[in-house]
DNA sequence: GGGTATTAACTAAACCGTTAGTTAAACTGA
DNA sequence: TCAGTTTAACTAACGGTTTAGTTAATACCC
């Protein structure tokens, strides 16, 4: 929904997105099941009919926020795969486009994160193949890196599994801070560029060769 | 409740594990929204009266089963920093701790992660301090690691939020891998020690000191 | 011991607020 | 006028919780 340009009236349109923008915060916010129609139209300002009118249901609205989400992360990161430069630069690339998608898109982290809590059930065949471009990102990323001999031998699977739960729980984990007074212990504050960096040097040590 | 011993009849002790482990398995499947109170009580073969009987709401039982889970993990991990033993080798037992429990409570993983993607607003102060308290135990061992030359500077927080998440979302996938019939992509198959392994050897790369 | 009171364990059914979804009418601009 | 847009009002079903009542075992007292 982001970036879509198809022909509308302004005014249908405006409806539309509105009806989006609030159903991808609610989304973000509670479970699929917890999240409320009525309160997605209340925050689009408008009546709950016109959720209906645009996106047939609550489900469809949802797979959209959801195709949305994943169409932008998998387009950027195999931008990045595919485009020039040394395979340990596109890897901090790779980190900082997720970072970047997800702050664009704050409710990218909670969702996702839920999704595979639940099996992914909801996951239809296009979007999975979306989730898989980001992970085949990151694999053509490492495999270059290890044709180049600056990477060692490690399972690209494993080693999404490491990078990409790491930043999606540290984004989400930033609400719980400052929905807090007293943040201690695991809810001690960070800054993003901190953990950025932190994420690309654990991420770069994990891969390199060992001199 | 796994591991309660509270005086009660025996029929009595019967129904209400049985409408405990009925309700971590909803639990671990569904989010709390979607987790039914008449699936529970079916589960567990209990009239739904029951649930209440026992348990006050179902809001308190999903309490309950949080309880349990983070009092075994914190108890056992906390355990591992406090002995004997080299940073190095605490850190793989922390590691393997968090699976080993997660192995017994399969219902763990999901629901974690639900809670931190919905910003924990259902966790009060004591069930957060438990969680705070596994993160403890690793803050200790970094820091003995650190003490004894062992471990390069590391925020532990970053640390943690590094490996915990990995583990937990390996986790859920593997579920997620059995229910598919044809998994490829991000859903390829991969053996719960060669993670393990993997992680293990990431943990420690992130935390040792270059030669 | 035997009769009575009390309690824990359990059930079926109803209650009632909530919620996704519908409908039919009204409005708007071209 | 006419298609696209918007709305208030409505409905059917669902789901957590309560309730009124049953059963069987245990405690108490003479």
């Amino acid at each position: 929904m982001v970036g879509t340009q198809v022909h509308e009236t302004p005014s249908a349109k405006d409806s539309k997105t509105a009806v989006f923008n609030a159903a991808a915060l609610e989304f973000g916010e509670k479970s699929y099941e917890a999240a409320r129609v009525d309160r997605i139209a209340e925050r689009a300002g408008v009546n709950k009919a016109m959720l209906y009118y645009h996106f047939g249901s609550k489900e469809a609205l949802y797979l959209e926020v959801l195709r949305d989400l994943f169409r932008a992360v998998s387009q950027r990161t195999a931008a990045i795969a595919d485009g020039p430069g040394g395979a340990a630069t596109k890897l901090d690339e790779w980190i900082e486009t997720i970072v970047q998608e997800a702050s664009a898109r704050p409710w990218m982290p909670p969702i996702m994160l839920r999704e595979v809590a639940s099996g992914g059930n909801r996951l239809n065949t296009d979007t999975l193949a979306l989730m898989n471009a980001v992970y085949g990102a990151l694999g053509k990323v490492i495999a270059q890196g290890q044709r180049d001999g600056v990477f060692r031998k490690v399972d690209p699977l494993l080693a999404h599994l490491t990078i990409l739960p790491a930043v999606l729980i540290f984004l989400v984990r930033e609400r719980m801070v400052a929905s807090r007074p007293t943040a201690e212990g695991l809810l001690e504050p960070r800054h993003l560029e901190q953990f950025v960096e932190h994420i690309q040097g654990a991420a770069r040590r994990m891969l390199r060769k060992d001199t």
